[in-house]
DNA sequence: AAGGCGGGGCT
DNA sequence: AGCCCAGCCTT
């Protein structure tokens, strides 16, 4: 076998393709609910509820079957309730559409509700054979140091200078999936954020580690600045049940989860060139409450603190005898059960400690 | 193209 | 205790 990146890459592989239980028993199903658990989670943290969720939903079948409350009680811990919603969705949609069978064609995987190109790459390319790149942060890293690809990572000239970059490896014998995987792997486990050069089977391939620069690679776009914001929650307790409503309006945080009704304002931002925005749930909230409970919130320290991509938020809880109409009164329990987002979970925790 | 979503690892 | 991470979605 002559010497070449790809032959040290399926040697090296070779050795490790079996070292997660994961890959052992495999079909489109379970490849895509792996990737879904796993996205944005190290293997460490996920594989264990992993496990479970597969047992309580082992097809696609079960899964459509929910029903959806299950699906993300499974699911509780992870983050990013979203891909429990969307997994459950879409299973009801592979049932109707493809008869029960994951589809193995990136063109129909993509379609899928939370499945996007990486999803849709990973599970073609393993079960259909398709030649194509499922760029992950791992990808990313690997492909940025071996050809030093200076374009900042997650823009369009990053993600086509790695196809090209990745492309002569999908032209070899080795499975396309394969290609994937042992890419995945490679930035996981060696090529990782501060990498093991001394340990890599390709550093002599290396265009990064031959001029020491792997720390330059891959380059990251500039951050949007931090920014502090109050966040006000108005709680209306009848008996030992809270009133909440189903975020369906313009507030700009935590979509379609059920909240306290709450107020914030968006300081002004480079993207956002209009004043300070003011937002609230629901619709109308009387501004003459809002007034005095702002008032009297701005005296007080934070009842807890959170933190949303750049938005550092100061979370003030206030008990209102005011309710509003719509919504649903819930007793600290259930909201336990139906508010996922951690955020409103620590509301919850506070509730016996507010006073009235 | 920009920005919400969140728990865990790292410093 | 605070910063960083990064697929998929919506806007």
């Amino acid at each position: 076998m002559p010497d070449s990146l790809v032959n040290r890459l399926a040697t090296w592989y070779a050795g490790e393709k079996h070292r997660y239980e994961f890959r052992l028993e495999r079909n489109p199903y379970r490849t895509w609910i792996t990737e879904i658990f796993l996205q944005q989670t190290q293997i460490a943290a996920g594989k264990d509820k992993l496990k479970t969720f597969l047992k309580r939903f082992p097809d696609v079948k079960a899964l459509a079957k929910g029903p959806v409350e299950d699906v993300l009680a499974a699911f509780q811990g992870m983050g990013y309730y979203s891909r429990a919603r969307n997994m459950h969705r879409a299973a009801v949609e592979i049932v109707k559409k493809y008869k029960a069978n994951v589809p193995v064609v990136y063109a129909d995987l993509v379609k899928i509700p939370g499945i996007g190109h990486y999803t849709a790459a990973i599970v073609a390319s393993i079960h259909g054979g398709e030649k194509i790149l499922a760029l992950d942060a791992n990808h990313a890293r690997v492909l940025s140091r071996l050809y030093t690809i200076g374009a900042a990572q997650g823009g369009q000239a990053f993600r086509e200078a790695a196809v090209r970059a990745a492309a002569p490896l999908f032209e070899t014998k080795m499975p396309a999936g394969d290609v994937n995987e042992a890419l995945m792997q490679w930035g996981q486990t060696i090529c990782k954020k501060k990498p093991l050069c001394d340990k890599c089977f390709a550093a002599d391939f290396c265009a990064a580690f031959a001029a020491g620069r792997q720390a330059d690679f891959p380059r990251k776009a500039e951050r949007a600045e931090a920014l502090e914001i109050l966040w006000l929650m108005l709680v209306h307790r009848k008996g030992n049940k809270y009133q909440v409503f189903a975020n369906t309006g313009k507030f700009p945080f935590l979509a379609g989860e059920l909240m306290f009704p709450s107020y914030t304002v968006l300081p002004e931002t480079r993207s956002k060139k209009a004043a300070a925005e003011t937002l609230m749930l629901p619709e109308k909230i009387p501004a003459a409450l809002i007034r005095k409970s702002l008032a009297k919130a701005q005296n007080l320290p934070a009842d807890f603190r959170h933190t949303i991509t750049r938005y550092k938020i100061a979370v003030k809880m206030m008990f209102t005898d005011t309710s509003q109409p719509g919504g649903k009164f819930l007793t600290p329990a259930e909201l336990k059960d139906k508010c996922h987002s951690s955020l409103m979970q620590k509301a919850i925790r506070r509730l016996d400690k507010l006073e009235f």
